[in-house]
DNA sequence: GGAATAGTGTCTTTCAGACATTATACG
DNA sequence: CGTATAATGTCTGAAAGACACTATTCC
């Protein structure tokens, strides 16, 4: 029946962590991927996405986790289908068709990824100035992600998936202006944030700064209790 | 290397056609999709979306093409990858995973296809109603399908792909009301698509009716010269 | 009190929606 | 001239952005 062809998923991490590019002496956030490197041919040496081969009884969306922590020890907070990659000749030893998962990890979880010879982070928007020319078509991917990461961050709550349990406005809004390479109003960014129903407050307080000290807040998952009205599944626990 | 599984491509085909379904004795336009009967185990006599196996050395979307051309003759006017489906037991026989596209075609070409004792076209929101529970995770599927595109002609130029290479904003109006489901104030959606860029005026008109002839209009692809910053690919030929 | 950020108020612009009005065809 | 739809004008309310202002903490 089906073609003589092998299908893997490839997962682009993304966390957002101080930003160790040149000029970024400060706290600046930077989004930044997970790489591993490849260790045979093809693309032997090469920088490549975390990924790995679906086994026949897991679900698509397990094989991504499951390859990934393989790879990364990492267990993200958010898992989302990105795209399907299939074009003949990605790959040079043969057809393979590439499930592509994004997923989202919080800091503290990044920074325990075991960095080594063969593992690394690196900041997403400056990657062939980081760890040259990526294996396959991963960059394509890459740059898939990102797109694709900053136009739903305008319009579905999933920033927090890059915070703790609880959070303040300003570090919600410090991830979005990472995300989108921009600084937000922090009044507005306030507005919007309550308007839109994805946090409630808590009756607690960060407090310590030199500063007022700000309420905490905590992600509502789904508006109403149906899907909200985006996709008909993402709030169900995962489909196929 | 990979493990032992099928990838097959499946396609949700929608096209506008006269409302067929009971109540709607008029010009209503009603989201119509060409379904194909299984003519063996597993849902021997179902309905199924259109769709076949994955060949070494075709793109993802040639299969998509290639396949829905057999079953049903038709040409796609719009091709979008929709989502890969491989849940475990989505087939009884076996590990498939689907990979599934969703396309567009224009009312002419949709009357060109051969309706038989094995292909037919369904209201796509009756389904169940006019044929039954569709065959695998299909009816999910096309679920799916509706409120992506619901969702997607809000905000990308993706209705002109229902109509012929010119249209009158009053019939690109028709594809909106009919898509979502509800009625559109005349003087307001002329107003956002031509604000929108989408579409561009040709010197000709509409004329024959008994009220002021309607200028006729052409779409206007990408926006600026690049993507118009929407999906990096997706205005490039094909990608994946 | 000074510095710094938390949080509120307000003005303007933009845009979607409701709806009135004018324009131009056919019969 | 009547009718029907094309196309334009205008008003209103909601939301986004710019920015001034008040509140509360640490030092």
């Amino acid at each position: 029946m089906g073609a003589s062809l092998d299908l893997a998923v490839s997962t682009v991490i993304l966390a957002l962590l101080p930003g160790t590019a040149a000029g970024c002496g400060d706290e600046t956030l930077q989004l930044h991927l997970p790489l591993v490197r490849r260790t045979r041919e093809p693309f032997d040496g090469r920088w490549a996405l975390p990924g790995g081969w679906v086994t026949p009884d897991e679900r698509l969306s397990s094989a991504a986790r499951r390859t990934l922590a393989e790879t990364t020890g990492l267990r993200p907070s958010y898992l989302e289908q990105l795209y399907t990659f299939g074009a003949p000749h990605r790959s040079p030893t043969g057809r393979v068709v590439s499930v592509v998962y994004t997923a989202l990890v919080r800091a503290p979880e990044a920074a325990a990824v075991e960095v080594g010879e063969n593992v690394r982070w690196a900041p997403a928007d400056r990657l062939p100035d980081t760890v040259g020319e990526l294996a396959f078509d991963h960059a394509e991917i890459v740059d898939y992600a990102l797109w694709r990461l900053r136009t739903k961050v305008g319009y579905a709550a999933i920033a927090q998936h890059f915070l703790a349990e609880v959070f303040t406005l300003a570090e919600l809004r410090g991830v979005h202006e990472a995300v989108l390479g921009k600084s937000l109003d922090p009044a507005n960014f306030r507005r919007s944030v309550a308007a839109s129903g994805a946090v409630e407050a808590t009756d607690e307080v960060r407090a310590g700064a030199a500063h007022r000290p700000a309420r905490l807040y905590r992600a509502v998952l789904p508006p109403g209790g149906a899907t909200g009205g985006y996709p008909p599944w993402q709030s169900r626990p995962e489909l196929g």
